[in-house]
DNA sequence: GAGTGGTCTAGACCACACT
DNA sequence: GTGTGGTCTAGACCACTCG
């Protein structure tokens, strides 16, 4: 009991750890620099590769570091604000070049979709399947759900070019939903895996931490579309400003005051 | 080769693991149920112990187990929804009730701070540390930050208790900010992991994974107020609805149609 | 081929909750 | 005390990227 009241609390090791290289890394290291590689780090903290990955798994969680297999571990840049809310984004018509229509598919409700959109099982209903592309990366998928019924009072559209291919038929999907008025729009965040299809889209591997975004919009009273939208929560910052006011700040996430 | 194109994309263990533990938990469960010990679940299914942890780890992530020492491994309840878009719930002065303030300070700006409320370093800033109860439990902690000189034109309130306790000086700050008239607010949401004080006040191993709210307050074209939130992700799913026209549905995470 | 991160193993001990 | 999940170890091999 000599060294006693060192370390009172023992914190475990692999997050003592984190604290340790977080420092590292925001001190010594500039973004996109590769740090040590992981028998090097282990070697020197002195603890077995295991528990130095798992002081890196929540760094990487964090936004904070970024692994490549065969390359080596880096400082992941600042996430991108992403901005979510204002209709411009989310919803067909906008700045459309951050969308890209992947294919579309038309099949009967499932029981669990056709609860989600309030019509009934069976029911015939539009699925786009849309990636948002970031300065070239792929940042989120989406799957737009649409009934039928949503669209019969719109006008069909003719696609001019080889009608019956996947992507058109989304594109042209997305068109007639343009000229939806949307009266109404909710949506939630929620914390997800990826999982093999989205994924692969989002140029990650399965189990890659995602942040599900659903939106529903109305129009004439009732559910009108769902979307189903999975934002790399590595590289995300959902943003919801209703109004530009105010500039949105860096990040702020460990803002302390000395008390 | 006589056996080739027999799994022919070599999936990890872990991840066919909880595809195979998702299913039961979704068909074999009920929620709160507590699901094998991880010893037994390994043996079961031939693998190591590590190698079964990283599927619970997964499925923990998405909100489908609890994992509670000394216990066991329970199926979770499905996420709650937690309102944070409307002023009612977000800003002091709604339904009061299931916000609770703990202490508030107050300190000169450091550097960081002063930038996040664009006001001069060194300036007054008052900091309220609020928890946010659902059905009893701590589901969110929040930090709010506001600059002296948001509060000048408002009247000073006096309190009738013990004044210069903690809590009561926070619930001053809040009164009088309800009487500020909020012309703008934005927010941003991104995924982070709850250190030591924030992860005791939701009662949470540090490195528990969180959604990161960052709200900003307009009042009288400058900000106001800035409020950094961290809500548990894995039992929260954030709503932002605008309007309340259409209700939530349920959790339509893996809504596929047959393609 | 050399170096990197990703996966997996078979153990060990600890902290905690119940009985 | 017994059983649970939490941490940690010291190895091994694989998949990938690069020169």
């Amino acid at each position: 009991m000599g060294t006693a009241q060192l370390t009172a609390v023992p914190e475990p090791k692999y997050w003592h750890l984190r604290t340790v290289l977080l420092r590292a890394i925001d001190s010594e290291f500039a973004t996109g620099e590769v740090i040590p590689n992981e028998r090097e780090l282990s070697a020197r903290f002195g603890v077995a590769r295991a528990t130095l990955r798992q002081a890196l798994d929540q760094l990487e969680l964090e936004g904070r570091l970024v692994r490549r297999r065969g390359i080596g571990t880096l400082v992941a840049a600042p996430r991108v604000g992403v901005p979510v809310s204002r209709r411009e984004e989310g919803w067909p018509g906008g700045s459309e070049q951050s969308w890209q229509t992947v294919d579309c598919s038309i099949a009967p409700a499932t029981e669990q979709l056709a609860a989600a959109l309030n019509v009934p099982v069976g029911e015939t209903v539009y699925t786009v399947r849309r990636v948002r592309l970031n300065q070239g990366q792929p940042v989120a998928t989406e799957s737009l759900h649409v009934p039928d019924s949503a669209l019969a009072q719109l006008p069909e559209i003719r696609l001019s070019g080889t009608a019956g291919e996947a992507a058109d038929q989304g594109r042209a999907v997305l068109r007639r939903l343009e000229r939806l008025t949307v009266e109404g729009e909710s949506r939630a965040v929620e914390l997800g895996v990826a999982e093999a299809e989205q994924a692969a889209l989002l140029q990650r591997p399965p189990g890659t931490p995602v942040l599900v975004v659903t939106s529903q919009y109305a129009s004439g009273g009732r559910l009108a579309a769902l979307a189903v939208a999975t934002y790399r929560a590595d590289t995300c910052r959902l943003t919801f400003g209703e109004t530009g006011l105010v500039e949105v700040t860096p990040v702020p996430s460990a803002v302390r005051t000395a008390s």
